[in-house]
DNA sequence: ACCAGGCTTCTTTTT
DNA sequence: GAAGCCTGGT
């Protein structure tokens, strides 16, 4: 049987295809058609909030349980009309019957071990994992899914001698590699004011996004600056391979040169890895999409996803060029936009539609929505940060009365960190709960950092800048003077500065201090032992008490006894780390440590607002979000104000703060704002006037005549009053029905902080504030508008 | 070697 | 405004 019906063939493949069409028509077309282009590189360009992790997760399953199901025109030969129509009828039967059909037609599935599905931050990955497992159960658990760097150091860990590193090398994070700079560049004789260490790291850590060893920089350096960076890189480079370490880039670009150089390593991963997904594509720089190309290169089935509009870290080496060129370096890449919207009101799509359209560089693309009209974008001018923070906390608390809504429905985004704190002053005098997101993190407190750097030590003796940051802390009279001594001879051995304070004896420049350096090296010993023994967090435990850390503290005095909680919360930690993973060690321990950060194990299922900057929120939605700062020279930047491309960073980053919004969107600017020590008068944001005056409701006091009278100052509290007038509020907590008036020494209860004794009781306004001291949580001033507090 | 007080510096920062 | 870094005095 050569030559089958025709007409029986394509009635199969339309059959076979609107099967598929059925089981996956919770989605739309434009989403479909991204699930089942599978056999080819793919390009998705998926606007915010247009259920681009959908696709991803759907896709993943479909490859794991049909493969190229869809796009072949595999036809069976016995085939006949029979069985055609049988397939044609099927379409009614309920989406299960269906799948159990289309098993049949799955084309080379996939195993899950051989997908490789990488996003931007942890967080991302494991929700990635969670969904996944919904829909495929525990095969899930197979897929490589990770970020760049978690995905590199899993390859760099299996093959650490190809990629030119010693067993247990370390991460340096950023903070080490900056001071790994500042001592290159004392070593070099370079004025810190001529180049600046920061400057520095950030040359060289864009050189390595593009994947420029030192002497291609030097080779390139035109000027005597460049030149200068170039001496310093190659230095910098040198000691990160002495002290068997590599910083964040290195992380990416030495698995990027491992792969190039050794042959059999590239087979092995190209082999394997028969799906690629990469999630976030619009932020990746140039080593990571090498990285993509040489893992996909045998299949091709390289897919990435991300919009052009969200690009925001290009002042990290993200480069929009891997979005706009992808099909260029792949030219039979498919090209797959989605425009729907699923997240936000017409009104808040058409102001962010409004304020992107003024970008140049883009790929061109427009949201739309099927969405309500919703509310108008409040935009409300306030005389200054304190008011703005109180205005926000009024919008809040009254929309949970009126409208019922709960404390994490509600976002406060705001530009730049430093307008964190007078936010956080006034959430925390409120009482409403509330948790700010990036502030001073866990892992970069200093006492945390010391015992990471012990850690580092015990488990990689070669780690010089760690040993440098602990070999005097707690004191113990070694200087700066003993420890350069140190450095110069490890430097003339070719060993490591640990190996010459074992020997420290032998050297007549260090001999004075001989017998202190030698015992900080028995020390290390012994802890090498505990750690040879026992566990990570017994380790840990060890650590604080034979270095004196723990005395150290204690001698500091009672307010920094905080610091001896984070040091007793790393210890928890480790043993959080061993209970959730199936080989604990010490180097696994302190990788993830270093690759894993604060937001990743954030408390989603917390009822309070949620404050952080627009980076952050990036990939998040709410259904309320509130802007403030919407200011020229804040958002955008002072420094941004001048360079187009800059003007247009900035842009994005406003559009993608928009899109946040589900929604209800607040804009807030104010009249004087006090930020980094000085007073600023700024005008509204340039974005504002880009959105179009239709979407927008200014917020004007509605003063009734008779409440000021002219020539009368305006109240101070301008809060609660304005918040009584325009709220139900009375209703619930205010005056008139006379919420309890508490005096010192009452017990009372609150929401979120539960039981505690009023101190004190001031008038404040109209207002009263209590000062109380909770139980578990310390002594708090709350206004009692807010406070919402019950007699016990 | 250590400490205290004065100086600068300050975007954003998934890793 | 606050943190971190350098400098100079002990």
């Amino acid at each position: 049987m050569i030559t089958q019906d025709v007409d029986i063939r394509n009635r199969y493949i339309k059959a076979k295809r609107a099967i598929f069409d059925k089981i996956y028509d919770h989605l739309n077309d434009r989403q479909r058609e991204a699930v089942f282009t599978v056999n080819s590189p793919l390009l998705v360009l998926a606007g915010a909030g247009s259920g681009k992790t959908t696709v991803l997760v759907n896709r993943i399953a479909f490859i794991i349980k049909y493969g190229n199901a869809y796009m072949n025109e595999y036809v069976p030969e016995d085939v006949d009309l029979d069985e055609v129509e049988k397939l044609e009828h099927a379409l009614i039967l309920p989406k299960e019957d269906l799948e159990s059909i289309a098993f049949d037609f799955a084309s080379n599935p996939c195993p899950p071990w051989a997908v490789l599905s990488i996003t931007f931050t942890n967080k991302a990955a494991n929700e990635m994992k969670e969904r996944l497992s919904r829909v495929i159960g525990e095969q899930a658990s197979d897929i490589w899914a990770g970020t760049f760097h978690s995905v590199c150091m899993r390859l760099l860990r299996k093959y650490t001698a190809e990629a030119g590193l010693a067993p247990g090398f370390t991460i340096y994070d950023t903070d080490d590699a900056k001071k790994l700079i500042t001592n290159c560049l004392k070593e070099l004789n370079i004025d810190e004011k001529v180049l600046a260490p920061r400057a520095v790291m950030n040359q060289i850590s864009r050189a390595k996004d593009q994947l420029q060893t030192p002497s291609d920089f030097a080779a390139e350096a035109s000027d005597l600056r460049l030149k200068q960076i170039a001496k310093v890189y190659e230095l910098y480079q040198r000691r990160l391979t002495e002290s068997n370490a590599v910083d964040f880039d290195d992380i990416i670009m030495r698995t990027v040169q491992m792969l190039e150089n050794h042959p059999e390593v590239r087979d092995y991963c190209q082999t394997r890895f028969r799906y690629i997904c990469v999630d976030e594509y619009q932020d990746t720089n140039k080593a990571q999409f090498r990285l993509t190309l040489l893992l996909s290169g045998k299949y091709r089935n390289l897919m990435v996803v991300g919009d052009d509009d969200q690009s925001i870290y290009k002042f990290r080496g993200a480069t929009i060029e891997n979005i706009l060129g992808f099909d260029k370096e792949l030219p039979d890449a498919k090209v797959i936009k989605l425009e729907q919207n699923y997240r936000s009101t017409k009104c808040i799509l058409g102001a962010a539609n409004a304020i992107i359209r003024n970008n140049i560089g883009r790929r061109g693309k427009e949201l739309w929505c099927d969405n309500p009209d919703g509310d108008r974008i409040v935009v409300k001018k306030l005389d200054n940060q304190n008011e703005e923070a109180r205005y926000i906390i009024n919008k809040i608390m009254d929309s949970v009365i009126r409208e019922k809504r709960k404390l994490s429905d509600f976002a406060v985004l705001y530009r730049v960190n430093a307008q964190s704190n007078s936010l956080e002053q006034v959430f925390a005098k409120s009482g409403v709960a509330y948790r700010m997101l990036g502030g001073l993190r866990f892992f970069e407190r200093k006492e945390i950092k010391d015992i990471i750097a012990y850690l580092c030590v015990v488990s990689n003796t070669g780690d010089n800048l760690r040993l440098r940051r602990i070999i005097n802390e707690p004191k113990r009279k070694i200087g700066e003077a003993t420890v350069n001594a140190v450095a110069q001879i490890a430097e003339a051995e070719g060993c490591s500065m640990f190996d010459v304070m074992e020997n420290a004896d032998k050297y007549l420049a260090i001999s004075k201090s001989a017998s202190k350096l030698k015992e900080f090296t028995y020390l290390i010993r012994e802890l090498q032992r505990i750690a040879a023994a026992d566990k990570v967090s017994k380790l840990i435990e060890s650590t604080i008490e034979l270095t004196g850390y723990r005395k150290m503290i204690l001698l500091m005095g009672d307010t920094e006894l905080e610091r001896l909680e984070n040091v007793q919360e790393l210890v928890s930690n480790a043993v959080e780390y061993e209970n959730s993973h199936e080989e604990p060690t010490l180097s696994n321990f302190l990788e993830e440590v270093a690759l894993v950060n604060d937001i990743d194990n954030y408390d989603e299922n917390a009822d309070a607002v949620v404050l952080m900057t627009i980076h952050s929120a990036k990939g998040l939605e709410f259904p309320v979000v509130f802007l403030p700062g919407f200011e020229n020279g804040l958002f955008p930047g002072i420094q941004s104000q001048m360079q187009p491309d800059e003007m247009e960073e900035e842009r994005r980053l406003a559009y993608v703060a928009v899109t946040r919004a589900r929604e209800k969107l607040f804009i807030t600017h104010v009249r004087e704002r006090l930020i980094y020590g000085h007073t600023s008068y700024n005008h509204p944001s340039k974005f504002l006037e880009e959105i179009p005056e239709e979407h927008l409701e200014r917020d004007m006091p509605k003063k009734p005549a008779e409440e000021r009278k002219p020539g009368e100052r305006p109240k101070r509290n301008v809060i609660s009053r304005e918040f009584l007038k325009q709220s139900d509020l009375t209703a619930n907590v205010g005056r008139t029905k006379g919420f309890e008036r508490f005096n010192a020494g009452d017990a009372v209860e609150h929401m979120s902080f539960g039981r505690g004794e009023i101190l004190s009781v001031k008038e404040m306004g109209a207002d009263l504030l209590y000062e109380i001291a909770f139980e578990s949580v310390g002594t708090k001033k709350l206004m009692a508008t807010y406070a919402k507090l019950k007699r016990v």
